[in-house]
RNA sequence: UGUCCUGUGGUGUAACUGGCAACACAACUGAUUCUGGAUCAGUAGAGUCUAGGUUCGACCCCUAGCAGGACAACCA
C-alpha cells in the first residue's frame, strides 16, 4: 500500500477533505499502522437502522474505499437483555441494500468475549481493577456529580489474589444479578465522571442471542469496543460526538492492556429537520401506533425510507452533500428531497395520474372510439422508450386543473379556454355541468382533431399543458400521500414537561383513491414512477392483484403552488 | 458552577494551514420547455459569537468573556 492513490485527483477533484480524512491522510503521510485504513460500522443489534446511521455507514465504508481499506462490519452486543437477531438481520440487509458490502469482515463483540475476559484478568493482577460489592445506588451516590468528586468503594483494596478469586466465581454464576460487579481502579476524584472506577462487567443472568447461557456476565461498552477495534486492528474508530468524553478511558484500557492502539475520532450526528433521530423515540412511536411500524414512509429509519422509494444512491448522495464535522447541526429535509428529486428524476419513468378526478366529456370525439397515444417514459432518459396510452370520449382530469374563475396567471383550463392534455389533444372547455346543490360534476368540452400528439398544424399554441386519463381503462389506485410526521423544526424541542410527540402531525398521512394509466397494472412493488406533474410515488408491497397501492417520494417542486401561496398573504 | 467539545449567510460544508469569505441546498429574477418539472443564465444574502492582543495583514494564532452541546445507566 501507498499513499499514491491520494493524491490521484481524477475522481476525487478537489473537493476539499473533511477532517477525518484530513487526519487520516497526516497519517498516511506519517505511515502510522505502516499507512493501512481499517474502519468498522458498530450498531447494537438492538433496533432498526435510520438515515443517521447511513451517514455513519456512508463514512466509514466510504472512507475505507477512499484509502484502499476495510471496513468490518462489527455488532456490538454485549447487552443480552435488549439485543436480538431480527435487528441483527434489518441491519444486514439495510447496509448492503445502501450498497456496502462487508466481505468476510462481519464481527460480532460477542466473539471476543474470551479475549475481553483475559483482559479483565490481566487489569486485575496488575492491580488496575478490582470487584466491587457496591449495590448500584450506593455507588451511584458514591460517584459524585461532574462538580464533586466521588468517594472511593471500600473494596477497592482487595488484593489482586481475592479479586482474581471474586471474578471468577462471578462468570461461574455463584452470585444472583447485581451482586457485584469489576470495576476499573483509576480515579475517583477525576472530573471526568468516566474515569471514576467505571465498571467493566456486570452479572446478568440473560440469554444471549448468540452465546446463548455460555456467560452471565457480560462486558460493558466502553470495556469492549475499544478492545474490539484493537483485536480487529483498526487504524480509525468512528464514532459521534457523545462519545468524546469516554476517549480518555478507550485509551486508558488499550495503554493499560497494551494492545495495539486505534485511534477515536468523533464527528456531530446527523440531525433532520422536522423528525427525530433518536431510537428510544422512534421506537416509542412504533409500539404507541403513531406510525405503522418500523418501515413507516414517513420514519427517517433505512426501511421507511426504501418504503417511501427513497434510492440508496440518493441516501449516499445525501451523505456526501451534507458533510462531516464538529459542530451540532439540523440539515433541512430540502436537502434530503433534492437528492431523492435529482435522482429521480434520471430513472423513474413518467406515467399520468389522477388523484382528485374531474370528469371530462369530450362531446365531439366518437362515442364508443378508443385510440392509443404514444407517450414518452422519460424525456430524461431516450433509452426508456415510449408505451401505449388510451385516449377517448370520457376522461379525468385534476379538480385543481379547473377554475370556474380563474386568476390573471392561471394556464390550466376554464370556461372557454383551451388547453394541451398532455400528449393528446387540446381541448376547449364549452359548459360546466353541476348537480342539484351546484357542485361541478362534470365538464364539457370539445377537442381539435388535428391537434393529435399535441400539437397545431396552424401554429397555434396554448399555455397549459395537463396531465388526464381515459375513465374507462384507468386503473383505481390508491395513493398515500405523506406530510413530514412533525408540526415543527425541531420535535425534541419542546417546553418543559411537554412530550415530543405533542408535535406529531396529525395530517402526515392522506389516502386518496385516484386513477392511474393502465400501463402501471404491470408495475412491481418498489417501482417508481414519476406521476406527471405530481411527483414521485412507488408501488407499495400493499399492493394486491385487487388494489394498486402508491406511495408519494416526494412532490415536484411547483412554483405555481408557492406563487399562490405567497398571493394570499 | 467541574471536564471535554463547538461557534462562518435561512441551512449545511469550505477557505491552499496568516493573504480581505467559496460551494451546495433553500430563496428570488429571466430564458427555454407539450410536466408551472427538468435545463440554462443570473440576483440577493454572512465580513466569520463578543472584547482585547500579536502581525504589514487574522475566520485561522494568544488572552478573557459569552452562547450552545456532551458527560453523573450494572445502556450503547
Amino acid at each position: 500500500m501507498n499513499t499514491d492513490n491520494i493524491q490521484n485527483p481524477a475522481e476525487e477533484e478537489s473537493r476539499p477533505l473533511n477532517f477525518i480524512h484530513q487526519i487520516i491522510e497526516e497519517d498516511i503521510r506519517n505511515n502510522k499502522n505502516e499507512s493501512r485504513v481499517h474502519t468498522r460500522f458498530p450498531p447494537e443489534p438492538n433496533g432498526y437502522l435510520h438515515i443517521g446511521h447511513a451517514k455513519s455507514i456512508c463514512l466509514n465504508f466510504g472512507t475505507a474505499a477512499k484509502y484502499n481499506g476495510l471496513c468490518n462490519l462489527r455488532f456490538d452486543d454485549t447487552n443480552p437483555a435488549k439485543e436480538d437477531t431480527e435487528y441483527v438481520d434489518s441491519i444486514m440487509e439495510d447496509v448492503h441494500w445502501l450498497g456496502f458490502d462487508w466481505g468476510d469482515n462481519l464481527y460480532y463483540t460477542s466473539d471476543y468475549f474470551e479475549q475481553i475476559y483475559r483482559f479483565a484478568e490481566k487489569l486485575i493482577i496488575k492491580g488496575k481493577a478490582y470487584v466491587c460489592d457496591l449495590s448500584a445506588d450506593q455507588m451511584s451516590e458514591n460517584r459524585g456529580t461532574p462538580t464533586r468528586p466521588g468517594n472511593e468503594s471500600p473494596y477497592r483494596n482487595r488484593s489482586a489474589d481475592e479479586n482474581l478469586d471474586l471474578f471468577h466465581r462471578m462468570r461461574a454464576g455463584e452470585f444472583p444479578e447485581g451482586a457485584r460487579v469489576l470495576r476499573a481502579k483509576i480515579d475517583m476524584a477525576s472530573p471526568n465522571m468516566h474515569m471514576r472506577d467505571p465498571i467493566l462487567y456486570r452479572i446478568l443472568y440473560a440469554s444471549h442471542h448468540r452465546t446463548g447461557d455460555t456467560w452471565c456476565i457480560y462486558p460493558m461498552y466502553d470495556f469492549a469496543h475499544g478492545q474490539s477495534d484493537s483485536i480487529e486492528g483498526i487504524t480509525h474508530s468512528i464514532c459521534t460526538l457523545e462519545f468524546e468524553v469516554h476517549r480518555p478511558l478507550y485509551d486508558w484500557f488499550i495503554n493499560e492492556l497494551e494492545i495495539f492502539a486505534p485511534r477515536q475520532i468523533e464527528f456531530a450526528r446527523l440531525n433532520l429537520s422536522y423528525t427525530i433521530m433518536s431510537k428510544r423515540k422512534l421506537l416509542e412511536l412504533v409500539m404507541e401506533h403513531f406510525v405503522d411500524g418500523w418501515d413507516d414512509p414517513r420514519l427517517p429509519t433505512i426501511c421507511g425510507l426504501r418504503r417511501r422509494g427513497y434510492t440508496p444512491e440518493s441516501i449516499r448522495n445525501f451523505s456526501e452533500m451534507i458533510g462531516v464535522a464538529k459542530r451540532d447541526n439540523i440539515i433541512e429535509v430540502s436537502a434530503l428531497e433534492f437528492c431523492i428529486r435529482e435522482d429521480l428524476n434520471k430513472r423513474a419513468n413518467r406515467a399520468m395520474a389522477v388523484l382528485n378526478p374531474l370528469k371530462v366529456v369530450i362531446t365531439n370525439y366518437p362515442e364508443g372510439q378508443v385510440e392509443y397515444i404514444d407517450a414518452i417514459n422519460n424525456p430524461e432518459d431516450e433509452t426508456a422508450g415510449t408505451r401505449k396510452v388510451p385516449f377517448s370520449k370520457e376522461l379525468y382530469i385534476e379538480q385543481d386543473d379547473f377554475m370556474m374563475d380563474p386568476p390573471k396567471k392561471y394556464y390550466r383550463l376554464a370556461p372557454g379556454a383551451e388547453v394541451r392534455l398532455r400528449y393528446g389533444y387540446f381541448i376547449r372547455c364549452t359548459d360546466v355541468i353541476r348537480d342539484s346543490n351546484g357542485a361541478i360534476t362534470e365538464l364539457h368540452c370539445t377537442y381539435d382533431p388535428l391537434t393529435r400528439g399535441g400539437n397545431s398544424p396552424d401554429g397555434r399554441k396554448v399555455k397549459g399543458t395537463i396531465h388526464w386519463v381515459s375513465a374507462a381503462q384507468a386503473v383505481e389506485a390508491e395513493v398515500r400521500l405523506y406530510e413530514r410526521l412533525f408540526l415543527t423544526e425541531n420535535p425534541d424541542d419542546v417546553p418543559e414537561g411537554a412530550d415530543f410527540k405533542s408535535n406529531i402531525n396529525p395530517e402526515s398521512l392522506r389516502k386518496v383513491t385516484g386513477f392511474v394509466e393502465p400501463s402501471l397494472m404491470n408495475a412491481h412493488a418498489g417501482d417508481t414512477f414519476q406521476f406527471e406533474r405530481l411527483g414521485y410515488f412507488c408501488l407499495d408491497p400493499d399492493t394486491s392483484s385487487s388494489k394498486l397501492v402508491f406511495n408519494r417520494t416526494v412532490p415536484l417542486k411547483d412554483s405555481y403552488a408557492r406563487s399562490e401561496k405567497t398571493e394570499k398573504k
